[in-house]
DNA sequence: GCCGAACCTGAGCAAGCGCTTAGGGGGAGT
DNA sequence: ACTCCCCCTAAGCGCTTGCTCAGGTTCGGC
């Protein structure tokens, strides 16, 4: 058993697929370094030291520390359009599928709330290009959640006088889970993630019951 | 007329009372260039540069980079209070006094999004005792719109099940627009603060109408 | 036993950082 | 005319930053 535990705050499957070891533990040790103190207050003779390395062993996986902030944004936007994708594509009613989407999206950002913080606050230090790339995605995220609030209004199910607006609200709601969650605080992510699901079903009107 | 319409986006009342004027150009420079760049990538020779002044001159005014983001903060928590604090002892019944709130509350961080933007999400970088100084205003403010749902609840006018949770919703969802929000958007602050204060109403389990 | 590839380190470079210091200029008071 | 004080600048100090590079270690294949 190495020291992951220490800079490892909850499961790390999310990423398993980085190799060789070396990169990935230093990723993992940018992602606690930025959602610490911030891209730009993050020293890469941190992230180096967090993993155990010297400075100049960064620069053998990575050309820049910026391009550790890319691909840590990558993976974990894709995660989360993947959340939200499932949700949409899943079977069941407009009600059920925001429900599932809304609360799988707050657990994760609450139980990865240290990758969710980099990823959803850091991406104003990505460079143009990579900033331009993770925009995109962003905009695929919005338009599932979006298509869902849609179905709902379709079938009659959701009273939502301005779709964009409420979708981007209910979406801005469970973002901002990963700037306040904390570990020590009252609620699991689970729990988290039901209170939300509840209250974007109210959001939208959902008459239920 | 200065060059004040370059760096001002908006109104600036808020830094009226800062004297002398050099230390209110100092000031309102910071707070645009934290807002673009972050505290942390923000240069003091950036700060002074925007107020016309060299890099000495901000050491005449301020101590410290830091005392900079201090001052900002300050006064920016102050106001978001005063303005939940003063819908908090608004007449009217809960229902209205929550709407007054959210409203008032989300046109501020929309219309003032540089500033809220830096007093939202830069806190982070403040000296410990700053930093203890500002999260006790932050609970205040907390608690003024926590004691509006209660009293809603209390009321029977609102229906919640775990008010601390939702009230954190209901801020966190106001605190996410200083994010978001851009000039050129499709909406203007007030129609936010007016979709923001039904959905907080809807949020909270009012039956209106 | 030798080779090449993969990986890592020690030392350090150029640039940029927050902040300091010595001194100049100009307006108000006398 | 002189002083005093406030406000400002030019220059630069000491340090840290992102990043580089020459060289060393370890390893599987032959």
């Amino acid at each position: 058993m190495d020291a992951r535990t220490q800079w490892d705050a909850g499961r790390s499957e999310e990423w398993a697929d980085v190799t060789p070891d070396a990169a990935r533990r230093l990723l993992t040790a940018a992602v606690q370094a930025f959602a610490e103190r911030g891209y730009h207050a993050t020293t890469t003779r941190d992230i180096a030291g967090r993993a155990g390395m010297s400075p100049a062993a960064l620069y053998i996986h990575y050309r820049t520390k910026e391009e550790l902030l890319y691909r840590i944004s990558g993976i974990g936007h894709r995660l989360a359009l993947g959340i939200v994708s499932r949700a949409r594509d899943g079977g069941g009613d407009p009600a059920g599928r925001l429900s599932a989407a809304v609360q799988d999206f707050v657990r994760w950002h609450a139980e990865h709330h240290t990758t969710a913080r980099v990823v959803q606050y850091e991406l104003g230090a990505l460079g143009e290009e990579h900033h331009a790339e993770i925009v995109a995605l962003r905009r695929e995220t919005d338009a599932a959640v979006r298509s869902i609030v849609e179905d709902g209004v379709a079938a009659g199910e959701f009273d939502v006088p301005d779709v964009r607006g409420t979708t981007r609200a209910v979406l801005s709601l469970c973002i901002d889970v990963a700037r306040w969650f904390r570990e020590d605080g009252k609620h699991t992510p689970g729990e988290v993630g039901e209170l939300y699901a509840d209250l974007a079903l109210r959001m939208v009107g959902y008459a239920h019951k």
